[in-house]
RNA sequence: GGCGGUGUAGCUCAGUUGGUAGAGCAAGCGGCUCAUAAUCGCUGUGUCGCCGGUUCAAGUCCGGCCACCGCUACCA
């Protein structure tokens, strides 16, 4: 058994959520999570809302409401849709926790006080009116090169060159329309040329991660370049040195905490379970049962993959400068950075303003949450950008869903409750019901050795193809033909609920909520797949309360075939999963916009 | 422009270390009737994007080209 830290990547709270957003960190963590409590880890699964940085502002002047009450809103959102989906975090919070603020800045303090983080005088553009950080993106206006006149401050969108915003001619801000003014500030620069030697060393240690997000990883270094880590903007987190801590347009760069995150979430689920160190077994560099597995979508992968180590190495005092660790001791690199490529809808890249999206909010109030998990483990965007229609959701759903897996279990517990009303005792076996029960016992390995390997596609479409046999399976004993021989009947139907036992367990990482009620079906009691629970609770050190995720998974299901016990009695099923009407897809179509 | 990815049956996609091309769906035929008209069996089709190279042998390695997608580091 080991510590395995599954660490998910943070959502922004600036709007829901949709479908590519959870498909990309959503899904896969939590199966991985589960597997990986099923065979016996310790797991820690975190994540939360991230709360700062300028979008966060823009969208919270566009409703008319404070950047905190915005937050608050979309945190508890998100908070409500991934709790219907069944993710399994442990503790999923958020960056506006005064824990958060406080881990945030003794990384600060750790990487400044170790000589990491540089302090230059920059030239960056700010908003007059407001005093704060323009982001290149928000900044609009000819481009000097082609003349085209809506290029970005950073890219021209027409002829493709990438620019500076103050050549830009005419240049405005997107957000409101005044001039930004190009202005001499200070600001402190994570000091990564310094860091390089030390992330490369990591890099070349990494050989089992996907090859793009090495390789990319890698290529970072060639062109590396100290980076600002705060920013002149009024929301998030102070900076924590004298002179900077009150001023109040000085505040840590969004993406220098959001990645803390991580561990300030481990840190806030360790002081909520009465054991304020008992994060160290995830965290300590010296913990040697420990492993992470970061799980996000590919634009995230510089900021796991560069950014965020750096961080961890400034503040563990381990690049060119030397130095000492902080009070956290020293702090462990992720283990394995888990990208994922993009979903598109209908052929085209979501997006919320043309109406290109379907949120899961609004997804799971019309299908369950096991159909969405479905489709996005067999068919998501895991090595490479896949596309969401609803046609083939609905076929995913209806032929291999419904009429796989759903019809095996419907026909065997039904042909066991209306001959037997109870699981039936097993006689002799035949060569083919050793067949079969080889094949499910065998698929505990190879599924899970597929899960563990970060191959989620090929591990559920494994445990489909023994779904696949067990139907078989009961095609070729034709149990409903045997009418005199009750011994043979019972012992059908015997192999075929051991298999169904077992594909469950094996199907329970994928579809939790289905898991549960299969187990129900086939007589068990209890927990089979823990949920997560929404719990209201107080800020830790006097800061407002807020809703988080968490669960006791310690309950449940193990990894491992369990025989089933003749005698249990069954009742008539009913179907676990629905099948849709072709009629949905017209419908879904006609609500995404044009 | 730079970096990366993808291009395989009508559709969606698998194809670890090179050895005469696979699955599911769709289509057709047949079986079964326990099951949410669910299931089981049988039946095809492919210049594996294009050009060239290495090799006894390449979808699989190398070079070039074309198309599409993503990233390009102060948007998060």
């Amino acid at each position: 058994m080991s510590h395995v830290l599954a660490a998910v990547a943070w959502p922004y709270a600036n709007g829901p959520r949709h479908i590519g957003h959870v498909s990309g960190f959503g899904v896969p963590s939590d199966v991985y999570s589960r597997y990986m409590r099923m065979v016996g880890h310790d797991v820690l699964m975190v994540s939360g809302t991230d709360e700062h940085g300028t979008p966060i502002l823009v969208q919270a002047e566009r409703e008319g409401v404070t950047p905190r009450e915005l937050a608050d809103r979309y945190n508890r959102l998100i908070v409500e849709d991934l709790h219907v989906l069944g993710l399994s975090y442990d503790l999923f919070t958020r960056t506006t926790t005064r824990n958060h603020y406080a881990v945030a800045q003794e990384l600060f303090r750790g990487v400044h006080r170790n000589g990491y983080m540089i302090k230059e005088t920059t030239q960056g553009a700010i908003s007059p009116s407001t005093g704060r950080t323009l982001p290149d993106r928000y900044i609009e206006g000819t481009c000097p090169i082609c003349g085209y006149p809506e290029a970005r401050g950073d890219q021209c969108d027409n002829c493709g060159n990438q620019l500076d915003p103050i050549d830009l001619i005419n240049p405005r801000s997107r957000i409101n329309g005044e001039a930004p003014a190009f202005v001499e500030t200070e600001h402190f620069l994570l000091d990564l040329p310094a860091l390089a030697n030390a992330l490369s060393e990591w890099l070349k240690t990494r050989t089992d991660w996907r090859p793009n997000v090495l390789k990319f990883a890698l290529n970072l270094l060639d062109d590396i370049r100290p980076r600002a880590m705060t920013r002149d903007i009024d929301w998030g987190i102070p900076v924590p040195l004298p002179g900077w801590e009150e001023n109040p347009n000085k505040r840590l760069y969004v993406w220098f905490d959001a990645v803390v995150g991580y561990l300030s979430a481990a840190i806030e689920w360790a002081r909520r379970s009465g054991d304020p160190d008992a994060w160290k077994k995830w965290w300590s560099a010296d913990a040697e049962d420990a492993r992470s597995a970061y799980f996000m979508g590919k634009d995230n992968i510089t900021f796991h993959a560069q950014i965020w180590p750096a961080e961890l190495l400034g503040y563990n005092g381990e690049g060119s400068r030397g130095g000492e660790p902080g009070g956290y001791g020293r702090l462990a690199l992720p283990t394995e950075i888990v990208s994922s490529e993009y979903l598109t809808m209908e052929g085209r890249k979501f997006s919320s303003s043309r109406s290109v999206v379907i949120y899961v909010r609004d997804f799971l109030s019309r299908y369950d949450a096991d159909a969405l998990r479905y489709f996005i483990a067999v068919a998501g965007p895991e090595t490479t950008d896949t596309d969401f229609t609803w046609a083939e959701f609905l076929r995913r759903n209806n032929d291999e869903l419904v009429a796989g897996w759903g019809n095996l279990v419907n026909r065997s517990v039904s042909m066991a409750a209306k001959n037997f009303g109870a699981i039936p005792p097993a006689g002799p076996l035949t060569e083919a019901d050793e067949a079969l029960l080889r094949s499910v016992r065998g698929a505990f390995d190879t599924v899970g050795d597929l899960i563990t390997r970060h191959r989620q596609k090929q591990a559920i479409n494994e445990a489909m193809r023994i779904v696949g046999e067990a139907n078989k399976y009961l095609s070729d004993q034709a149990p409903w033909k045997i009418k005199d021989d009750q011994g043979r009947l019972g012992t059908i139907l015997h192999v075929a609920l051991q298999a169904v036992s077992d594909c469950n367990i094996l199907l329970t990482p994928f579809l939790p909520h289905a898991a549960q009620t299969i187990h129900e079906l086939l007589g068990g009691t209890g927990i089979h797949a823990p949920m997560p629970e929404i719990v209201e609770v107080e800020d830790l050190d006097g800061g407002p309360g807020y809703p988080v995720l968490t669960g006791d998974y310690t309950v449940g299901a193990r990894w491992v075939s369990v025989p089933i016990v003749a005698g249990t009695p069954l009742a008539p099923p009913k179907p676990v999963f629905k099948k849709l009407d072709k009629s949905i897809v017209d419908e879904e179509l006609a609500r995404l916009g044009g």
